[in-house]
DNA sequence: TGTACATCAGTGAACGCGCGTTCACTGATGTAC
DNA sequence: TGTACATCAGTGAACGCGCGTTCACTGATGTAC
């Protein structure tokens, strides 16, 4: 090698191999064999393997709040005092999701490593994403909120996360679901198919009737 | 020890460990420590770190599958030839799941190995659970499929699994989420009250109106 | 222009460590005669 | 009732292995004078 990209060859293949078994199955060794790498390498460039796997998040993540940032700012300006509907919000961060791997060919490797990220133990990289990420999202819920004045504020908080829910773990089991779906209904199921499919499911549950208020005590394990 | 709970024992500690740290994450040296075991009864009882992680699968499924069966039974005979309502057999599989756990005072730990075993590379566990266990769920989504005959096979599939997102997601990341909700909203969420909420949501989302048709082509990564 | 030194990407080999598993062994209990 | 043997849960120590990390080193390139 002995070129810059050196850097590159690990990200790219460490994101791939991270996607496909996790963090804590995938060595070093595997990495920088399949990067054609030397194995010194990764602590060299990186330090250790914690910043390896925030630096594979930091090429998706960095791009994408930046985005998500700005369609929002041109969501806010052609909107002005008016309130911007659900639905639009909903437009605008599949939009931006979709426009950064787009570049790089890999939707998928992306969803998947949300999904690791809140699945696998890694309790550095929650803490990671949260203080670098955080404001994005906060900014968010805060415009999901205005649009949705009739949801308490705890009802909302609840069914943002189910959404979320759905989203991460149709996107990480992707694989498995799609050859079912294959098998099963002879259709192939594209990414932009899937996110037709999610958006009036996910409008209405976020519109869905409130919950029946609790009616006596009940007793959780 | 001496006695035969060494088997429970190791069970009991397992399962904790395992959910709140995924199974690659959990060594057996920690587990037969914090279980006050000798390091070997695990390979002397179970035979192998894998099968440990299938018997500790299998003691929550067994009788989940058991419950689940006899519970469609009696729905099946109340309904004679009629058809049952979805909220109906959403019901029925909330009360299924609830009643397992209830008895051993930990369905969080539950949710978490479900969702784990989605999560986690653990290609054996997806494999056992689908053999063990996935005759009760292609029975449970044909009484789906006749409660929702409005609804492409395909998109009941898909809309199914969305929902096993919701649910498997919320439950295993319930404490850090209940952690938030309880310091932005004073409000302590059992678990009822968690599938309270998630009733509505669910419904709605299978009752959504379906996707627009694709207009033209539209590629993906 | 030429020499000395600094910088920096990359390397090869080794480090200690924790892992799952194995093995020879113990000691209690049950069974046969 | 007594002895010999089999069975079986459990043990302590060691096995080899793959892991992340470290370290002394190389060799190319840039900079100072």
């Amino acid at each position: 090698m002995a070129q810059t990209d050196t850097v590159t060859r690990i990200l790219d293949t460490a994101e791939v191999l991270f996607a496909e078994r996790g963090f804590a199955e995938t060595s070093l060794r595997t990495i920088t064999s399949k990067a054609k790498v030397n194995l010194a390498a990764v602590n060299y460039h990186f330090g250790s393997k914690k910043s390896l796997i925030q630096a594979v998040f930091a090429r998706y993540l960095d791009p994408f709040t930046e985005r998500f940032h700005r369609a929002l700012d041109e969501l806010q300006a052609d909107y002005g005092d008016d309130v911007i509907p659900l639905e639009e919000l909903l437009e605008t961060m599949a939009r931006s999701v979709l426009e950064v791997p787009a570049e790089r060919n890999s939707l998928k490797v992306f969803m998947r490593l949300l999904g690791l990220a809140y699945s696998q133990a890694q309790g550095h990289l929650r803490r990671y994403i949260q203080e670098e990420y955080g404001s994005v999202f906060t900014r968010f819920t805060e415009l999901v909120r205005l649009a949705t004045p009739e949801l308490p504020d705890a009802e909302r908080f609840w069914r943002l996360h189910f959404m979320l829910g759905t989203v991460i773990f149709t996107f990480s089991g992707l694989d498995a679901l799609r050859d079912i779906a294959e098998k099963d209904y002879q259709e192939h199921v594209t990414v932009r198919d899937l996110i037709r499919r999610l958006r009036p499911v996910v409008v209405a549950a976020m519109q869905a009737p409130l919950p029946t208020p609790v009616t006596l005590a009940a007793q959780e394990a």
